[in-house]
DNA sequence: GCTACACTGTCGCCAATTTGACAATTCGGT
DNA sequence: ACCGAATTGTCAAATTGGCGACAGTGTAGC
């Protein structure tokens, strides 16, 4: 598969361009390509994993539905983005359903492929035993903050992280995405954001718009946001 | 160092009694014993990493500080649990603190000796990767929980949770807890907690003892938190 | 057996959040 | 320029949970 035009994009991704080159090389080589329309689901909940996946272009929304059929948002993702890798690499079951919220073009890896890749290259392991890692620590730090701090803080700490890119790959001061959205990634109601936003539109952090969100103040909102 | 006498508990963790013979053997010489008194605390979150850890004897608690001084406790550790390998993978500072709840005893596995051991058979890298993928896992469950369910159903899950060990190796229905610690664990009041307790002792799904909760009906607890 | 201390059971009040409702605004397509 | 769908702004009522207070109860140590 000849991926070389988005190659570019993937070695603004720390772990990816780490590898060695041949390595990259050999990915490149094993991975396809996969297209999927606004709306539609790529991956759910509990089903086999077929591999790993790279956001290349659009957003992808990760997610799961509690029992009340209440749907929670873990993140979005966005352009150079790995995620899916857990299944692949413990053969269970999908942690969460994928969709994307807008067309989008994903790069993908066949299980088969990269484990016939890691058996053949054992020296690779440490660096993705270091990927998981650093999953684990991102887990660790949203679990951290859902439950330690308050509406506010959580608010402005996922409006940085937003901007930044779940992997701090694109910086873009304008965030697209809707109060109801983020009510559901912070699992709480429109109402309750749309009060929050309103705040920090008036201390000049954000500015609201429709559908988006525009961050005057990044900074502020980062170091504010551990009160 | 010896640690034959340990190794029957050792062998009940799922995980590590599915390690070749040889490696165990391996990994038991290379440990060493470490004892904690009661309150004192074995690692700082933040401070470098030193190696693994396993709970031979006693309870450990997993917690954190967040800004306000507050304790947010994640979980606590009994015999037969192996823990703190993230740090120990991927060279990072430690995620949590962690203090003995009781007078404890611990395996400990250095950080360098397990590293030479991973070079030496890099055929038990998936092994330690799908060791990784199931910590991911429980903290992805664990998330779930705190930010989708009530707190009644936060409560009965981690009531099961556990009576059941963080790896379900000792099941017992009777837990060791007060109320005030199950209050910092999900993160809310005593009173609340209490409250809560009462309405499930009423129900006849436990007891509640002083320091301690008896669980009546571990299944019916276990089906309901998912309400 | 007594005592100090830790833990539990329960109030009532207060602040934060949910829920439902409804009007106003924005945007894309025609 | 107009229309319908999506999104935002706001309110009030009901609920939940936090917090301080305080009495009651169990337990370990003397």
């Amino acid at each position: 598969m000849n991926c070389e035009q988005y190659k570019p994009l993937l070695m603004k991704n720390p772990w990816f361009a780490m590898l060695p080159a041949s390595t990259i090389k050999q990915l490149l080589d094993l991975c396809k390509l996969k297209h999927i329309a606004r709306g539609e689901q790529l991956l759910a909940k509990d089903a086999e994993a077929d591999g790993m996946y790279c956001v290349l272009e659009g957003k992808i929304k990760i997610s799961n539905v509690n029992r009340e059929g209440k749907e929670m948002v873990l993140t979005w993702l966005t352009a150079g983005t790995w995620f899916g890798e857990i299944s692949m690499f413990d053969g269970l079951p999908r942690t969460h359903d994928s969709f994307a919220e807008s067309d989008s073009q994903l790069l993908m890896i066949p299980s088969q492929s990269f484990h016939r890749l890691l058996l053949a290259h054992p020296e690779l392991y440490p660096h993705f035993m270091k990927q998981l890692c650093e999953r684990i620590r991102t887990v660790f730090a949203i679990l951290d903050e859902t439950s330690g701090l308050s509406l506010r803080s959580q608010l402005m700490k996922r409006l940085v992280m937003l901007s930044n890119g779940w992997n701090a790959a694109s910086q873009q001061d304008e965030i697209q995405v809707s109060q109801e959205s983020l009510a559901r990634l912070l699992n709480t109601s429109r109402q309750t954001i749309n009060k929050l936003l309103q705040a920090l539109q008036r201390e000049k952090l954000i500015e609201v718009k429709y559908g988006k969100i525009k961050l005057l103040e990044p900074e502020a909102l980062r170091s504010q946001s551990d009160l």
